[in-house]
DNA sequence: TCCATCCTCTGGACTAGTTCAGTGAGTTCA
DNA sequence: TGAACTCACTGAACTAGTCCAGAGGATGGA
């Protein structure tokens, strides 16, 4: 978390063999005790200054895996209902979607209120994996009132739902909001992230309303902080 | 960072207290030394969880004085080129600006860059601390390109930039662009803000543009992440 | 060939301390 | 009265280990 007051060295050596490209996106560092002998140090120092490193957004941790520098962060644009194969194609990586779970279920209290339903509802949950050069980055929920999509759960639900709701539905979002707000991983999101629980991801919550300005669907997005960077411009909505 | 799996109670003890308002915001928790006799564990272990209270955005830590119970978080439209202190009071909270300092330079290039500068210019760069209901929860960096704000350093600069962009200068924002990251604080930031150097911060690059969409500035903003959500609507701005 | 089992390597979580440096209240003294 | 100094208390950073659990490759038997 903090700085090796003693032995600024390790941080400042692997910080300049990421940006010195001596050590490569996606690449693996050595272990922890490698780099305790290394280093001369504690394991516990060397957590810390790879914690920090991490914040820095440099590297990312794969539970009792290892520890890998991180790619490039995608830019992205909440707003622009965009679709996400074809986000991340424009900036030059490529782009899986992994479909993990499927429920309809009646809305529970916490959805139901950011859905703004007042009565019981059925609702489609569809939670998907999202990856970027073959490394999972975004774990996705997806949250549909059930009427307004009837049939949709038999579509191929790792395109994009955005383009399916136009196609088959003809709903274009006409308003969505969104919030953002760096949060603390969930344990089950924490684990198809490959994450430890409690760890930090960047949380995006997000309502689209269709053309009558209804709301349809919302939707839960947990990124992992070092592989994103929200971008908007104004102009681009005006 | 990580649970107590041993002693899953201290972390959940916590944050009952909080929710439960036992711990009321900008309460001070007890030492780590306390905390690790109430709770028969070590202080690294207390550490651990007390990083993951704080990673949920419950509590936050001042450098050397504590750890405290964080207020609710203010939500926050960069888009919407609001004044601080509207914002905040519309909210019932209680907001205060610091100057800290003024310079004007030749725009090095990092800055150069953002701006879009193409030869050597004179900016302005004005650092300010934000307070809400007395805590420091952001510092600003603000950079005008010198030359579209004559006389601008005379002015009362803890009030609104933006109102003062109008009133004297007569701009109005047509457009702006801002990217939001998770980001370790830099030093001068970490000091200014009372967290050690290194902690996780939200950062925001806004640029603004005036009414020929020339570039006028670029602001870099330094959120504590437990004070903030960005929260945007694209209704408010079709 | 395929599947289960084992074994090694990884980070996760923990114990039990020490030393350092900034904060802030309280005291001293001109 | 007010500025300078002292000192207890705080988290920051560190040492030196142990034990646990999941990941994933190697092994071996049906």
């Amino acid at each position: 978390m903090r700085k090796n007051a003693d032995n600024p060295k390790m941080k400042d050596v692997l910080r300049e063999q990421i940006f010195g490209r001596a050590l490569l996106p996606l690449q693996k560092l050595p272990s922890e005790r490698e780099l305790s002998d290394l280093f001369s140090t504690t394991r516990i120092s060397v957590k810390d200054a790879l914690s920090a490193l991490e914040t820095e957004g440099l590297i990312y941790r794969e539970d009792r895996r290892g520890w890998f520098v991180s790619p490039p962060r995608i830019r992205y644009n909440p707003l622009s209902r965009c679709h996400f194969n074809q986000m991340i194609s424009e900036q030059d990586r490529i782009a899986e979607t992994q479909l993990i779970n499927i429920s309809t279920i009646m809305a529970p209290s916490d959805y139901a209120k950011v859905l703004e339903l007042r009565e019981l509802t059925e609702i489609h949950v569809i939670e998907r994996l999202r990856y970027i050069d073959g490394r999972v980055v975004l774990f996705v929920e997806n949250c549909l009132i059930g009427h307004f999509f009837p049939g949709i759960l038999e579509e191929n639900l790792t395109q994009s739902l955005t383009q399916l709701y136009q196609e088959k539905f003809k709903f274009t979002t006409s308003r969505s909001r969104f919030d953002v707000v760096p949060a603390a991983a969930p344990a089950h999101v924490a684990k198809a992230l490959n994450i430890s629980a409690g760890q930090q991801v960047l949380k995006i919550c997000r309502v689209n309303y269709n053309q009558q300005g209804q709301i349809i669907d919302c939707e839960f997005e947990y990124w992992r902080p070092d592989a994103v960077m929200i971008s908007i411009d104004s102009i681009e909505h005006i």
